[in-house]
DNA sequence: GCCGTTTTCGGCCCGACTGTTTTCAGTCG
């Protein structure tokens, strides 16, 4: 049987679609191009198929798909293919989508090369350096020596598809580059923006933004940057460079005066700002990094309110976001939410004093408990045992302000152990947790260790140990480390049997994932949710920086439906324990508030919930 | 091609940088 198209493969299909109209451009509508490419990004960003919307006949309920793509994605989910697309691609050679993977190539020079050369398919990229290596690019109308030494090296640069960056070591490379520019005095502010300060999973470029009089000398000094590989470009106000690790940086000044401004249009996202604009257009405002200008006679209030109008460029400015938001009639949106999820409209209605409003999202300070620990107490396990004792575990959770913990060592290994032996360890881990417990004392935050264990779901859904190992815990967590790739209903009856024991608290990592590495498992999120929610059943936010696991976007699903999540590091050293930020940044992008994590209750709240 | 708190027609985010240009197109974020 064939497999179904995914959504992935539907967005570079719909950005195929796109490319192909931008060459052939015949009827010079760049709005039929903007809306395939905008119908793209909607549904790489789903949270369900594209292909279940399509069999429950909900496509065109897909913000930017409307008759006419839905009709033909339908063809395509029908019989494989559709033929006004073909229509499209016709006359335009398949090298063409290889090439504009390239930065600096688009389609249209895309076009111009594969009718210029004889493109090998199988390796168009590398056919490309071929010719430019020779000098045959630079010969071409429209080239010249320049562009060539691009191509040349744009095409060195190229890792290939994934040139994410996990979100720790994107923090870790640009805190260098901040605490590089902010060496340069003429440089005032120094932030982190784009989708790193919106703290997404990966990160593409690292972007840093500079208050600065002095635009120059900033970018001078940026670009002075010693532990860079080359200069990408260098403008009046941005420049970009390249890291030797292939990360680029960009980097955009701004005067302070409109530093605001400058800092939410490069914050993003950009379909935040796409909506933010249309929705100022309506009010007569247009929006820019420079600020905000009135575009008809008369806005009604606008000029009252804003005493910053800068006469000269005619522009009102905005030293901090804060102001910028509420000039438009906004509360301030945390950076994490700018994913034209509905926050533009919460924001608006926060600041008319309507509900819902914005959320307010949880903080680190929240956070009450680690509820994923893996200590170096050998339970025997097949798996991967933790590095630190309790007692270091225990000093770590005290230092981080936490008033309990648990210990969630890997299931025992079943090879080599009967049923009786599993009920051995873990009873003596039980007494070493019980010894442990009666030593804490009243002048430590900690004040008690609960004892559990992460248990493997078994590919028919049943846990590995005995059903006395469980009796033997305060709780449980469940989950998945092997047979990835069932069918979806297969799989999630299998979580949703692991998940029925009454000691069962927890779905650890849910999807699985390992970001640049592994896809998600693939569940039906309304099953799970629902029965998480009748079962009072908690879904954990892996804070490992490498699972962020559960996903932003199912973290906003399961805040909707009210199930309750909590927060892991996963740590198998006491280090991994300052993971636990990262699971805030992946739950704040999910709008989950302190009230929809369980382990922000206190230890007295806790154990109540725990019963 | 999509969409609607002025619209079912007439709009659609905005600006910087680069190269090959005599005034702009292509690309990017």
């Amino acid at each position: 049987m064939k497999k179904d198209i995914n959504n992935l493969e539907i967005a570079d299909l719909l950005r195929s679609v796109a490319s192909a109209y931008e060459i052939k451009d015949k009827d010079k509508n760049k709005f039929r191009i903007i809306a395939y490419e905008r119908a793209a990004d909607a549904i790489e960003h789903l949270s369900s198929e594209a292909k279940d919307l399509y069999d429950d006949n909900k496509l065109d309920e897909i913000p930017g798909v409307g008759k006419s793509i839905s009709e033909n994605l339908s063809e395509i989910f029908l019989n494989g293919k559709s033929k006004h697309f073909k229509d499209v691609f016709r006359g335009i050679d398949s090298s063409v989508y290889e090439l504009i993977k390239l930065p600096g190539i688009g389609p249209k020079t895309a076009d111009k090369l594969s009718k210029a050369f004889k493109i090998d398919k199988k390796d168009p990229i590398k056919s490309l350096l071929r010719y430019a290596k020779k000098g045959e690019i630079s010969k071409l109308s429209d080239f010249g020596v320049e562009s060539e030494k691009e191509i040349i090296n744009a095409i060195n640069d190229f890792k290939g598809t994934s040139t994410r960056h996990l979100l720790n070591y994107a923090i870790e490379i640009s805190d260098q580059i901040v605490d590089w520019m902010k060496r340069e005095a003429v440089c005032e502010t120094v932030e982190v923006l784009g989708s790193l300060r919106r703290k997404a999973s990966t990160v593409g470029d690292i972007d840093i933004a500079v208050a600065t009089k002095d635009k120059k000398k900033s970018i001078m000094h940026f670009t002075d940057y010693p532990n860079k590989s080359r200069i990408v470009e260098k403008g009046e106000t941005s420049a970009s460079i390249l890291l030797p690790s292939g990360v680029q940086v960009d980097l955009i000044t701004q005067n302070p005066s409109s530093f605001g401004a400058l800092l939410q249009h490069f914050t993003g996202s950009k379909h935040h700002n796409i909506k933010l604009r249309e929705f100022a257009l309506k009010k007569g405002l247009s929006l820019s990094e420079k600020g905000i200008k009135t575009l008809k006679k008369s806005v009604p209030n606008f000029r009252l309110e804003n005493k910053n109008y800068n006469s000269k460029l005619k522009i009102y400015e905005y030293k901090t976001e804060r102001d910028f938001y509420n000039a438009l009639g906004m509360d301030w949106i945390p950076p994490e939410i700018r994913e034209d999820n509905g926050e533009i409209e919460a924001s608006q209605r926060s600041a008319q004093g309507k509900l819902p409003g914005l959320p307010k999202l949880v903080n680190i300070g929240d956070v009450k408990a680690d509820l994923q620990i893996h200590s170096d107490f050998n339970v025997e396990t097949s798996h991967d045992l933790g590095l630190s004792s309790i007692e270091e575990i225990i000093a770590k959770a005290n230092d981080l302000g936490y008033e309990y913990i648990a210990l969630t060592e890997h299931n025992p290994s079943q090879k080599g152990h009967s049923d009786n032996d599993i009920i051995e360890i873990l009873k003596k881990k039980k007494y070493i947790v019980e010894q442990i417990n009666n030593t804490l004392t009243n002048n430590q935050r900690v004040k008690h260790v609960f004892n559990s264990l992460e248990i493997d779901i078994v590919p028919d859904g049943r846990l590995p140990v005995p059903d006395k190992c469980l009796e033997l815990l305060d709780f449980a967590l469940v989950s998945i480390h092997s047979s990835f790739r069932l069918k979806k209903a297969e799989m999630t009856k299998r979580v949703m049997s692991a998940l029925e024991n009454p000691r069962v608290r927890i779905f650890a990592h849910p999807t699985g994932r390992k970001l640049n590495e592994r896809e998600g498992v693939e569940l039906d999120w309304d099953k799970i949710f629902d029965f998480a929610l009748k079962y009072n059943k908690w879904i954990e936010i892996n804070a490992d920086p490498m699972r962020l696991d559960l996903p932003d976007y199912l973290v906003k699903d399961a805040v909707k439906y009210g199930v309750k999540l909590t927060l892991g590091t996963d740590a198998h050293h006491i280090d991994h324990m300052d993971n636990m930020i990262y699971g805030i940044y992946t739950a704040r992008r999910g709008w989950a508030e302190k009230n929809n994590i369980v382990n922000t209750l206190t230890f007295d709240e806790f154990k109540k919930v725990l019963e």
